[in-house]
Parts: structure tokens; C-alpha cells; sequence
DNA sequence: ATAATAGCTATAGATACTGGAGGAACAGAT
DNA sequence: ATCTGTTCCTCCAGTATCTATAGCTATTAT
């Protein structure tokens, strides 16, 4: 049995959080103790780490709350799960390709900047006038 | 003069996002017609568009709140809009970094998937199993 | 004059947590 | 048995950056 502390140092969750995840119904409900505190066993330590996990390599917890439900059922198709991790995959190649953009830009715009005034200053140049970027770019 | 829908057009700032800018004091508050209706003059839209595109190269509220004084006030030195546009580079590049240990880990994930049982799923035993993965990941 | 479009405020919701206040429980030392 | 220090509890508020809804008003075009 362990407590919520013990819990959060064998996964690296923090407290609130294992809390949140219980209110959002990632987590089963705790047990108590007699005195009304939450305490676990190694199957809830091995769920949080699995979604401990998922969360590092950004999946949302909506996407995370499927997966769970993929594992319950053991007898379905493999498929969806991996749809989801290819969505995640080209989510994460998308978020690559444009931040090298943004690097390239402000790169340009650090790199140039020798002038000692505002009034000369590149980067609020290249800031207040989008023509001198490179590419087109959005939200990172 | 500029309806608060014909910013949003020539800026592709959302109408909301305008409105929030504005209660944020990213954005002065606007003249009135009328009946109420803000009005807007070509500087704010220059104003509306340093701050898109600087919100597009990631910088937070904060940091473009500063750029935003920096550059009214122009006779002080640039070093301080450099540092900005530096701070934000490097994390740019923190970020593309930690985001291509995830893409390997995913990818390893998904291109070995064959199998079509859940429980033979190699998405979802990766997840289950942090020894598996290539390196050490953080939140992205 | 009427209808369609666009604007207003105020409030709540999304996302995924994080932190604090105020108090109760537990573990170990005396 | 008591004291002390750590850990736990609940509830609430706040973070950042918007986005959306409801209910109402203004403007524009026909």
C-alpha cells in the first residue's frame, strides 16, 4: 500500500496533479484509510506511469482517457490505438517543421542585431513589418 | 477608420482575441462611435499586426508587452529587445530538440506495429513501459 | 421600413495543471 | 501519553491565452 506521497515519488506526478487525474477519471477512485487519506496499490502506480508517460510524449488526456479503454479490452483491434499514436506522430512533425521555421527567423534577427539603438533595432523591425520574414509562419 | 471586423480581416486577429488584447492593455482602448462600436486607425493596426506576429513567433503577452515599450521608447539601447528575441530563440530550440526525441520514440512506435490485437499492441505496451523508450523525455 | 449583418457586454469554458489556506492524521521520539 | 514534524485532506483561486455563448443593440443595404 502506498500513500499519495509515496505514490508521486515513484512516478514523478505531483500530488495536485494525481488528485486532478482522479477528478477527471484517469485514476480510479482511491481507497482510504481509516482516517480518510487515498492509498494505493502497484497496479495504480503502473497506470499513472503509463499516463505519466503518455502525457511526456504530449498526448492529451482525452486521447490518453482512449487509450485506457483501448487496454481494458484487450480483444479489439490494435488499429485504434495506433491511429492515435500516428495522429500524435504527425501533430509532433507538424510542431517541428514550423518551430525550425521561427528559428530560422530569429536567428536572422538576433544575429543581425549590432546597431545600440531602438530606434535602428532589427528585431522590432522584423517584428512590426511581417515582409521581412522568410516564410509564412502560424502559431507554433 | 476600421470596424473591429475589418481589423480582424486585414490582421487575422480573431474578434474576441481583439477585445482581449485590449483588456490585457496590449491594445489602447479604443475610440467609440455612436452607438458604441469601437473604431480603429491604421496605427492600431500595425500595432494589432507587430503583436500577431510576434504571438505567431511564440513570444508570450509578457514578453511582447515589454517589445512594446522598448519601442516607444527609442533612444534607449536595443540590447534589451535582442535579449527578448535571444531568450525566445533558445527556447525554440529547446523545444525542437525535445520534440525530435519524441518523434523517434513515436515513430519506433508506430512503424513496428503489425500485430492487430490490442494486447499484442506495441503502442500501448510502449507507453505501459518507460524502460522501452530510446531516451530520457520530458514534457514537450 | 425592414432584414441581414455586425457589434456590444458579461460570463463561462477549454486545457492541464499549480498553489495556498486551514485543518486533520500519522510516525517516531521522549 | 504526549509532543513534534511531516504528510495528508478539501476547497477554492489562479495561470495563460484565448474561444464561445447569450441576450441585446447598431449599422448597412435594399
Amino acid at each position: 500500500m502506498l500513500t499519495i506521497g509515496e505514490l508521486s515519488r515513484a512516478t514523478g506526478v505531483k500530488i495536485p496533479t494525481i488528485r486532478y487525474y482522479e477528478q477527471m477519471g484517469l485514476m480510479a477512485v482511491a481507497e482510504r484509510s481509516g482516517g480518510n487519506q487515498r492509498r494505493y496499490e502497484s497496479h495504480d502506480r503502473e497506470r499513472l506511469s503509463f499516463i505519466k508517460h503518455a502525457r511526456d510524449l504530449g498526448f492529451t488526456i482525452e486521447a490518453i482517457r482512449e487509450l485506457l479503454e483501448l487496454s481494458a479490452h484487450p480483444d479489439r483491434p490494435c488499429v485504434d490505438a495506433d491511429e492515435i499514436a500516428v495522429r500524435q506522430l504527425q501533430a509532433v512533425r507538424n510542431k517541428i517543421a514550423k518551430l525550425r521555421l521561427l528559428e530560422k527567423e530569429l536567428d536572422r534577427m538576433t544575429s543581425r542585431n549590432h546597431d545600440d539603438q531602438v530606434k535602428h533595432c532589427y528585431v522590432l523591425q522584423s517584428l512590426a513589418n511581417h515582409d521581412m520574414c522568410v516564410s509564412e509562419h502560424q502559431r507554433p
